[in-house]
Parts: structure tokens; C-alpha cells; sequence
DNA sequence: ACCTGAACACCGTTCAAGT
DNA sequence: ACCTGAACACCGTTCAAGT
């Protein structure tokens, strides 16, 4: 890439990232372009889409969500592992009001920019789930499909202005019907009685 | 109303139910007034907002949930009518889809056409949160507008097409931490041990 | 009273024309 | 190579002009 060509790249993106922080994912592209002294075509030359607009912006909280789960897989408890990194995943989230709509689309859609990241992030998920599940601290009867789809939940409540002030606490309410309430003694199954 | 602004009211209410189960409650205005052979001026003047359309096609199952909900109280089991009441709500905004955005947003804009039935939805289902507390059957923590959003969040998931197959699933996991587990014997109070 | 075409200010997409 | 204005097909809002 010519160097004008990445420093235009780079003003846009931080443009881009003041723009979303302030009105959210789906701020006007256009509205970016001009904030940014920038042809609106120009802006799409640089990321053809939203998504790969964003994927640039977020990949690497994407990959600290991920290297944190990685770290948490040698935690000494795998229940608040779990815990603790869905909440860093919902609450990663509310910096960016709207991005839940836009990752649950691009998780199917493989021709979508945030596809391969949120792929890895819901693996990152089940992995830490698979381990809390072996020692019977999580139920046995979701995968990490389901649990991408309740943290998108929780993360789409706190998205709502009428409701995010109960996104927390029913964050709580969830995550008690993830866990079991068993501590890590044994290693009995749960979830089919 | 003159008859054949009335006639005109009805006809474009119709097309538009048709619209929007086709294609969802975000179906562009301008083509619902197309299909009705209308000018979309005269929808507007009909219905100023979209939500005052969608309030005139949904009033009805409005009704329909807060009557269930009316029945419900006298029913046997208080954990049973919450469930099912539960169960029909968010099964019914499978046939509209986009509607939860709306209607989350609805509950805290007094101005918005959907004001009051949302209002009504949430008290209704308050009603029967609160008699299944009595009896010890539901987590005392949580208020009708945590109900609310519990709703709203798995009703978002059904509208999500890469999620949609998980939110029958993941109603069972959320329905389960609303409940306590306990039967309907002793009057005790539960959530703070 | 009721209806409507047209103008308006937006949006994202596309591309021929510039440097 | 890289950039951009302009045309395009949409959207919802508004209103003067018709019947």
C-alpha cells in the first residue's frame, strides 16, 4: 500500500472509531467520510463494507477477548472462568452500542468480515464451557452456540436504553442458570437427572 | 371517518399485515402504500407513525396475551401460568418479526403508539410473577420489567436467524432460572439466602 | 374531508473521470 | 495506484395543490 494511501486508511479508522463511540455501529458511512475529509467512495475503497470497517477496528479486542479465555483455561476454577470472561464479553460490548446485531448476523454468514472473529470468539466460549461442564459446574445440555446466543442476549439487553439498566443484574439471573451451583469436587454430569 | 377513508384505512391495514409478515415489521412504508394502490401520504395521514400501524395490527393479540395472562391467575399453578404465559409471549413475536426492538423501545416513550400495550404486556405478566413469588415458586429478585426483558431478550433471539434454532432451547435454560424449583407447598420467600 | 404528487434531506452503491 | 464527484435507487417527512 502507498504510504499516502495508509495514512488515509488509518485517518479514517480513527475517525470511524470517535464516530461509533459516540452514535454506535451504525453511524452514517457517509457521515464518517466527511468527518474524516474523505470521499465517501474512498471510505469504501478502504473497507467495502461496514463489517470490514469494524472487523478493523475490533479485531484486536477480539483477540484480547480471546487470549483472555486462553489465560482463564488454567485458572484454578473453571466455574468462575466462565463467569468471568462472559462477563468481559458482555461488557466489551456496551462500547459499542449495536455490534451484537451485526455479530450474531456475521457468525452464519461466512462472506461477512467479522465472521472468522466471532467464529473464534464462540470457540474461545465453548471451550471454557466443555471445562466447567467436566467438573459438573455448568449444565451439560448447551453447547457453545447456545452460549454465544446468551451473551448476545444479555449484550442486546444492555444495547436497549429501556432496559440496560437491568442488563446487569439479569446477567446474574443467566448466569445461575448456566452454572449448577456444584462446586469442583466431583466430576459427575449434570443437566439430565 | 368517511366511509371511504375508512374503507382505505382498512384496506391499507391489510396489505400491510401481509407486508410485514413477509417480510417484517421494518418492511418500507412506501411499499405497503404501493401495494395498496395508495399514496404514501395518505398512509402517513392514516398512521403517522409506524408504530400507530403496528399498534392498529396488533392491538388485538395485545388483548388476546393480557386476557390469557387475566385467565391464567385463577388457574391452578402459579409456576405453570407464568411459564405458559411466558411461552405464548415470546412465541407470538415469532409472527412479527423486528417487533421486540420496537416494542423495548416503545415501553419508556410514552409518545410512541405502542406505549400502552406494552405497559399493559408488562404488568399483565407482573401479576403473575408476583403470585408465583407468593408461593415460593419464582426467584423473588426479579420485577415485571426484568420479566420484561427476559422476554424481550429471548423473543430477539427467535428474531435472529443465525440464533433462532437455540431460542426454544435457551427459553427452557432462562425459564429455569426464573424459577425456584420449589413446589407450590410452603409460602417461603426466596433469592437472598 | 380526504387524497396525492412532488420536493426534500437523507442513505449506501457504483463508476467514469481525474491526479 | 489512488482518489472523487456525480448519478442512482432507495428511505421517511412535509406540504401545496387537487377533488
Amino acid at each position: 500500500m502507498r504510504a499516502d494511501a495508509r495514512k488515509n486508511r488509518d485517518h479514517v479508522l480513527a475517525v470511524a472509531g470517535a464516530a461509533i463511540a459516540e452514535h454506535g455501529v451504525d453511524v452514517s458511512l457517509r457521515d464518517i467520510a466527511r468527518r474524516a475529509d474523505v470521499g465517501l467512495a474512498t471510505l469504501l475503497r478502504h473497507f467495502p463494507t461496514r463489517e470490514a470497517l469494524l472487523e478493523a477496528l475490533l479485531h484486536t479486542s477480539f483477540d484480547e477477548l480471546t487470549a483472555k479465555a486462553d489465560a482463564l483455561e488454567t485458572s484454578g476454577s473453571p466455574e468462575d472462568a466462565l463467569v468471568s470472561w462472559l462477563r468481559d464479553c458482555v461488557g466489551w460490548t456496551t462500547e459499542y452500542r449495536g455490534v451484537t446485531v451485526l455479530m450474531t448476523a456475521a457468525i452464519e454468514d461466512t462472506e461477512s468480515a467479522l465472521h472468522a472473529s466471532c467464529v473464534t470468539l464462540r470457540a474461545a466460549g465453548a471451550r471454557l464451557l466443555t471445562r466447567a461442564q467436566a467438573v459438573g459446574a455448568a449444565r451439560g445440555d448447551i453447547d457453545g452456540t447456545d452460549l454465544f446466543a446468551l451473551i448476545a442476549a444479555l449484550a442486546w439487553l444492555g444495547d436497549q436504553p429501556s432496559l440496560a439498566s437491568r442488563a446487569d443484574h439479569l446477567f446474574d439471573v443467566v448466569a445461575s442458570a448456566i452454572l449448577t451451583g456444584a462446586t469442583a469436587s466431583g466430576g459427575g454430569a449434570e443437566g439430565s437427572p
